[in-house]
RNA sequence: GGGUCCGUAGCUCAGCUUGGAUAGAGCACUAGCCUUCUAAGCUAGGGGUCGAGGGUUCAAAUCCCUUCGGGCCCGCCA
């Protein structure tokens, strides 16, 4: 039970009412209090002004989880107990904020094309889906991560073309999806429309020079995903494919048509959905083809069936937002209660100061660029401040920046806003990034190995009563509800933010209470302090994907 | 035309789900702070008709309606 729940029941025992939790706001600072009762809502019942009613509340005693409760003007400031708090944070470790729901739901996120180039777009898709994912393990469900790829389809021709007619020589020792990639976006710029087509034909038709060559370029696009993948640090268990679904939608179709859902319109099969304002909308072409939601809809009718989800979440663009509304209403008309529960993450595009990106122009920032452009700027700065250390330890150090900026910029915006994503500015590591969290992170790392205390849970709690440390106290018994809410509501940028509230505090402390001194009381209470204050800053990264180094 | 998302400080954005206290951060700019736990940090300063108009309410950046500007989507792409 999150405190809030804890807080609500012990006023309403006290004040014999049925309050919901959701009445209790949050101050809008930390010294005026964890939470606040507005009394507005309490005065048209007791006929006397919220002023007064927070006056009276004031006065009364509550249970050991509220600290103390303070009147001003209309609102009831409510102290949390800071020792229960901490107590807890210290004993429950990692562990801390954990949540106890059981569903089983599968989350499709990355999806990059075979045969182009992994960007930054396909970055923000990844790295939100691999937190959401990390956000609904946490709390507590059983979580099924996989990726899709769409290896049919033109850009598939493109590249092949691409292969046979610009004759660029082929790179030894290097990465030859990124290769691949960079060979797309020159086919589609200096090759003709009928010359894809063509080879498109003919590998519909299994022509057997241009399978071998797709079969060999698919492998090389995976190669160069999983090294992206393992830079990640992320893991899927089940890579779908798009030619794998080709033909069964099918049977679906022929299901439906029986179910009255869709029927014959000019030789393609159509299914209406008007009357939901979803539009009409094709499922087989009139040459009998396949159109891409018949191959998602078998999809998720298969995965349903084989994996018994309870629900299914899309990380997916905003613009095939119609799409996946389609999609579900399908799933619905066709029998599949789950169809309620699933979601399509919808994210704004990542766009670059100069306009939107396209692989096929060739305006894009592809990872790995990205990656080389960062890590030589990290370089210049890892080897004024650590010239002593090993290369590895320095490589190490870099991963975790480099990782923690770009991450972090990819998730601080809410999901649904476009990105411009601007390099210029991708390269600062001061103010509200990922390497600011990791700092508060590594400075509180290094107070605790200074220290030759002990670090122990019994402590004289009266003595972190400056303010620094009550404010910090008070965020950090945040952390439950706010995994919470941003789980359920898929939005990672509510632990970014939060990250971001709890190192400014910590700064805060850590330049106005020092913690190694001559009296071993107070250095050992703030050491717990510091010590609690890093594992929620750990544990928030990890939500993030971000790792939490020991120095920087 | 229909749908949907966005519009808050010079710039990038929080806050809107669930209305509530002086609308918050960062960047940039100005002035300070390293003999003291990592200065990738901290302190102070200026900077706002919350796109516009109306409505509901004791109370609106937040809810409702209208409107303007921008992105995206709307039967043979994915």
């Amino acid at each position: 039970m999150n405190y809030k729940k804890k807080v609500i029941l012990a006023l309403n025992k006290e004040i014999k009412e049925k309050l919901d939790e959701n009445v209790l706001e949050l101050p809008p600072n930390e010294s005026l209090g964890d939470y606040a009762l507005p009394c507005f809502i309490l005065s048209k019942k007791l006929k006397k002004s919220p002023i007064e009613i927070a006056k009276k509340l004031e006065s009364k005693k509550f249970p050991s989880i509220i600290e103390k409760t303070k009147a001003v003007g209309p609102y009831l400031n409510i102290y949390l107990n800071r020792k229960h708090i901490i107590k807890e944070i210290f004993k429950e470790k990692e562990n801390y904020g954990k949540g106890n729901k059981k569903e089983k739901i599968m989350i499709e996120f990355s999806n990059p094309n075979p045969f182009k180039g992994f960007h930054i777009g396909h970055l923000r898709n990844t790295v939100l889906g691999e937190s959401i994912s990390r956000l609904l393990k946490f709390q507590g469900n059983k979580v099924i991560p996989v990726n899709y790829y769409n290896d049919t389809g033109k850009h598939v021709a493109k590249c092949l073309w691409g292969l046979e007619n610009l004759k660029v020589s082929k790179p030894e020792d290097k990465d030859l999806g990124e290769w691949l990639g960079k060979i797309y976006s020159q086919a589609s710029i200096k090759g003709k429309e009928e010359e894809f087509s063509i080879i498109h034909k003919k590998l519909e038709e299994k022509d057997k020079k241009y399978t071998k060559a797709f079969k060999q370029g698919l492998s090389w696009s995976e190669e160069h995903f999983n090294n992206i993948y393992k830079d990640l640090n992320i893991t899927f268990s089940k890579i779908y494919y798009d030619s794998d679904y080709l033909d069964t939608g099918k049977k679906i179709v022929n299901n439906l048509i029986k179910k009255k859902v869709a029927k014959l319109d000019e030789g393609a099969i159509i299914a209406d959905l008007e009357k939901y304002k979803l539009n009409t909308l094709i499922l087989t072409r009139s040459d009998g083809t396949s159109m891409y939601i018949t191959k998602d809809l078998s999809m998720a009718i298969d995965r349903i069936n084989k994996f018994k989800l309870d629900s299914s979440v899309y990380v997916v663009g905003s613009e095939q937002k119609l799409h996946f509304q389609q999609l579900f209403k399908l799933l619905e008309l066709y029998g599949y209660k789950q169809s309620k529960k699933c979601y399509h993450l919808s994210y704004g595009l990542v766009n670059l100061p100069e306009g939107s990106m396209s692989s096929r122009s060739g305006n894009i920032v592809l990872y790995k660029d990205l990656k080389r452009k960062l890590f030589k700027l990290l370089d210049e700065e890892i080897n004024k401040r650590h010239n002593n250390k090993s290369k590895s330890e320095k490589q190490k150090i870099k991963e975790d920046i480099f990782s923690a900026a770009i991450r972090f910029d990819m998730v601080l915006p809410d999901t649904n806003k476009e990105i411009t994503f601007d390099i210029k500015k991708s390269i600062c590591f001061e103010g509200d990034t990922g390497p600011y969290i990791q700092y508060a992170h590594t400075r509180a790392s290094s107070i605790l190995k200074k220290s030759k205390e002990k670090i122990s849970d019994k402590i004289n709690y009266r003595l972190l009563s400056k303010k620094e440390e009550q404010n910090l106290i008070s965020k950090l018994a945040l952390f439950p509800e706010i995994t919470k809410n941003a789980a359920e509501q898929h939005k990672p940028n509510i632990v970014a933010q939060y990250l971001l509230r709890i190192s400014h505090l910590f700064s805060d402390f850590y330049h106005n209470c020092p913690c190694i001194s001559e009296d071993k009381d107070l250095e050992k209470a703030r050491l717990l302090l510091v010590f609690c204050t890093k594992q929620i800053l750990s544990s928030g990264l990890y939500l993030l994907g971000i790792n939490s180094p020991e120095e920087m």
